[in-house]
DNA sequence: CATTGGCACTCTATATTTGAGAGTGCCAAA
DNA sequence: TTTGGCACTCTCAAATATAGAGTGCCAATG
């Protein structure tokens, strides 16, 4: 009953009325009928009506009901994964790969596509290569084994000579060889401390440099597309609304928060309206899965859309998609 | 007299009338005169009417008109130079000042700010380093003295082994150092084929390298921010056509035809409303200035907001910005 | 007792009307 | 050349109808 109206109110986002439903659902009762049920339902929280005179629309907790217990998400089925996977393709650099997963869930929803950048805490250490530029402006560039560069600029206390930070980035490339990104921190601090007073100038200097290239090494980030396809929605169709959203969108922090929130709590996560917290996204929706490369948790993609979502339909295409994308990055190990 | 009138419609965006001109304009005129000026004007094609009982509002011609000879742009006076220049920031990566420009472009014209990755053609050579992640897909990381970084992702058609990755490298590092990009380019052609017969191996893996990792080096991309500021102007305020121009923003390849045309004219270039050629753009002007580094020009920096642009206010802004981001530029190497 | 048809009532959305205001064009006068 | 006057036009906003959808409640039904 419940899951009837939702489905027809998801379709068409207008208000829906007894008459309507009694015709929309299998079962066979009169207007009058529905019209009682829908007055429970009202008083259990599920749905409202805006005015005397329209039909009834859902409220959050129906939303929430709806997700948790009258949805029947079925997986995808191996057509639809396969062509998803096709539509990837394998054989790209991640951020392109990333930029491609955000760009097909949007297409394919038709709503706004989002994806973290994978946290670099598993990745494994590599190399890493110390350039003087200018006096004490040093370049530092950190490669790990999948291949994922990150370049930073360091400001060193006095001038380093190039042989110096040869050495030293000999001296680290060793230390550290094969661990991933946390250990290598770790071993970083240990190191530090302890053998703080057996250290000769030139690992004191390798050590200095290693912190601050390792420092700001968990940028947290993400990728978007299609926000522009939420402005297809008529109940998004308002400027301020439209401009606080994009607004939230640019400045990231807010969205990177409940992302994070998803990677933690485990599977599919599902915010609805305020469910988030948010005044921003107040009218949105999201849907979340997280993504694993070696069986860890590396980041989190999802979808943003209004509340009137086609969850039933949305679910598994994230789910799928967080799938392959986990596959294509182990893909690269 | 129309720089009266535009004036005014620029400051609040409505239809000027005959009434209100005689009262704003210096001159001592009543409306009836100034209504003979305004039908003249409209004959000249500078102004129309929305409708017969509105006032007038300046065509694309009258704005070009205006901002061709009507305006004296002064440059931005010293204090507001510096107060640029301090918001600027100075010790910072690249890629994070261009952000910065975007952002204060966009801060302080309320409208949206764009500015193009510098391109690279002149950028001097550092060093190539070749890593090998798995069989045949090696990590081409390429620096120049300027400390940018770029690495890319090269499939080789055989396995090569790390030791030959070195040569390679160490070969290339000395053939190349201390030229510019072009000027590398340009050895790489004469190399490949001049000397293609007396060429070893080593040499021969070492110039497909870097011929791949230069390859998709000249790609071109914008920054761009505060593009939700255009949604304050009710001229835009409309779902379709913010839609449109949002998708524009995101595709970039037509922004980036314009941008590119900016560069080769020299010096403030401005379109306004359909003078760009793209029907997404009709409504809106673009102010840019190319900015330099070392007397070379790199790129392209401005600002997108409606045709009814402050372009007395903006021009200076845009004109001082790209000379701030050049000198920026400059000292970084 | 759940279900149903009937009916008056409410409220919205849409169209229509109306009037005020702003601006124009034109003309004759200064 | 400039000006005041005047009739005319057109939009915007408020006010006013009208149709339609949906409700709630009640009495009737099996």
């Amino acid at each position: 009953m419940l899951k009837v109206l939702i489905d027809r109110y998801i379709r068409d986002g207008h208000p829906v009325g007894s008459r309507t439903l009694s015709r929309e659902a299998g079962l066979d009762l009169s207007p009058a009928t529905i019209r009682n049920v829908m007055s429970d339902l009202e008083e259990l929280g599920f749905i409202t009506s805006p005015h005397t005179s329209a039909g009834r629309i859902p409220t959050v907790q129906g939303y929430r009901f709806f997700v948790d217990t009258l949805l029947n998400v079925k997986p995808l089925d191996a057509k639809s994964v396969e062509q998803l996977r096709a539509e990837l393709g394998i054989e790209m650099g991640t951020s392109d790969l990333l930029e491609s997963v955000t760009g097909l869930l949007s297409g394919v929803t038709a709503m706004a596509g989002v994806v973290t950048l994978p946290k670099h805490e598993h990745a494994v250490f590599n190399r890493v290569e110390f350039l003087p530029l200018s006096d004490n402006r040093v370049l530092g560039i950190l490669v790990t084994s999948e291949g994922e560069v990150q370049n930073r600029m360091i400001m060193t206390e006095r001038v380093c000579s190039p042989s110096e930070l040869q050495q030293a980035s000999n001296y680290l490339n060793e230390l550290f060889a094969g661990k991933d990104l946390g250990a290598v921190r770790n071993t970083l601090l240990n190191e530090m401390q302890e053998t703080r007073s057996t250290m000769n100038r030139m690992m004191m200097t390798a050590m200095q440099l290693a912190d601050q290239i390792l420092e700001k090494n968990q940028s947290e980030d993400y990728i978007m597309a299609g926000q522009t396809n939420l402005m297809e929605f008529h109940e998004l169709c308002d400027i301020d609304k439209l401009r606080n959203l994009f607004d939230a969108f640019n400045k990231k922090q807010e969205i990177l928060n409940l992302l994070d929130q998803c990677v933690h709590g485990d599977g599919i996560q599902i915010f609805i309206g305020e469910e988030s917290g948010y005044q921003t996204l107040d009218e949105c929706s999201m849907v979340t899965a997280p993504y694993q490369v070696d069986g860890q948790i590396v980041g989190v993609l999802g979808v943003i859309g209004p509340t009137r979502m086609a969850y039933e339909r949305v679910i598994p295409i994230v789910d799928a998609t967080a799938r392959l994308l986990g596959a294509a990055l182990n893909q690269k190990e």
